[in-house]
DNA sequence: TCCAACATGTAAGGAGTTACATGATTTC
DNA sequence: GAAATCATGTAACTCCTTACATGTTGGA
């Protein structure tokens, strides 16, 4: 490899790409950007603060934001951040090119009933109830969130995008639904055969 | 909090807690762990060397572990590592212990699409498009994983629970191509809306 | 002759969370 | 008077992956 190709690469993580992104909707400080990731991408992404103040810092320093103070009577500064025209660009780039990140996802509930002889099938069925329970949670709340996003943003341009992830979210939660009842079913088996 | 106290509540790390499940369905050497991960837990669980090594170590020195070394000729000395009764116990304990492994699965493509608008309709369904291919060939891998499990595994008293991980897998993809219909779907409207 | 498989292990680095530090204002 | 909210930032720590280091045997 050649010099300098390796900085060029992977210049920003993805943690940082979806901060730009947030950028995007509108500037916000980091404090805002936290509060605004549960009600945006929070099914599907999390940044803390001792993420999001480094990568703010970081990206600033790149050119890839603008950062503005606002004073506070009382409070700390405002730092608040928007994109730059490189950052737009930079965002644009990532958002072309092909998704990466396919890292294994690690489920520990797979894990308990894959080592399931090792316990009791009741004790398995415990943690199955408990998906169940948080699945059906899950989707009384997807309903909730249709409902207020068609309302709050019926006029957005970006309010058919923000459907598709929630969609995905409910074909998932539907999904964990139906593996739950069949593995039900199937513990009632394993548990009947026990008996006898 | 007193002393003491938090040294014996996490004692072991998930990968660790996974590698003891392995090891309870006979004795390895870490590269036999390794090579055994992708046809077993390999769909919802990895673990590179640079992890299962150490654990062995750091779970023989707390006597969940016995090694038993078995010369080599020519190759280094194979480590065969299996379960003591305090180790099964510890295992055991976990397995019957809540699922605790909530954090957020992030997803990079949802990120891509969340963000759409930054974008061309053409360049999500890329995306998409990509998402479907590998959920086709993950589909298909499932039908032979099953196949095979129930010709080789067939009076193994474990087989129901590692179908059960398998019928998760099969849910979870058929979820995923239903959602890349939807989406493919609702993007040529955005397309055709944007032509006129 | 070269490469893959066998086999163990460490070091460095990336990515992320939690806890700490600070302090005024508003609300119960 | 206590607790929550506003607001920024750092340090320590955890967990994990990748790259490095080493060396033999067997097959194409």
């Amino acid at each position: 490899m050649k010099a300098g190709e390796k900085a060029e690469k992977g210049r920003l993580t993805t943690s940082e790409r979806a901060l730009l992104g947030l950028l995007s909707l509108r500037p916000m400080s980091g404090y805002d950007l936290r509060q605004l990731i549960p009600q945006s991408i929070g099914h599907f992404w999390s940044e803390s603060y001792g993420q999001i103040y480094p990568s703010l810092k970081r990206m600033t320093a790149e050119k890839l934001l603008d950062k503005k103070t606002e004073r506070g009577k009382g409070r700390p500064d405002r730092h608040v951040y928007s994109l730059t025209e490189s950052g737009r660009e930079e965002l644009r780039g990532w958002l072309r090119a092909p998704v990466e990140l396919r890292n294994v996802a690690r489920n520990e509930l797979l894990l308990k009933v894959f080592f399931g002889t090792q316990v009791a099938p009741e004790e398995v069925r415990k943690h199955v109830e408990t998906l169940r329970e948080e699945a059906e949670l899950e989707r009384a709340e997807h309903a909730g969130i249709v409902r207020h996003l068609k309302k709050s943003s019926a006029n957005n341009p970006q309010l058919p995008y923000w459907l598709m992830t929630v969609n995905m979210g409910r074909h998932e939660v539907n999904a964990k639904l139906a593996w739950c009842r069949e593995t039900l079913q199937e513990l009632d088996r394993l548990e009947e055969r026990n008996k006898q």
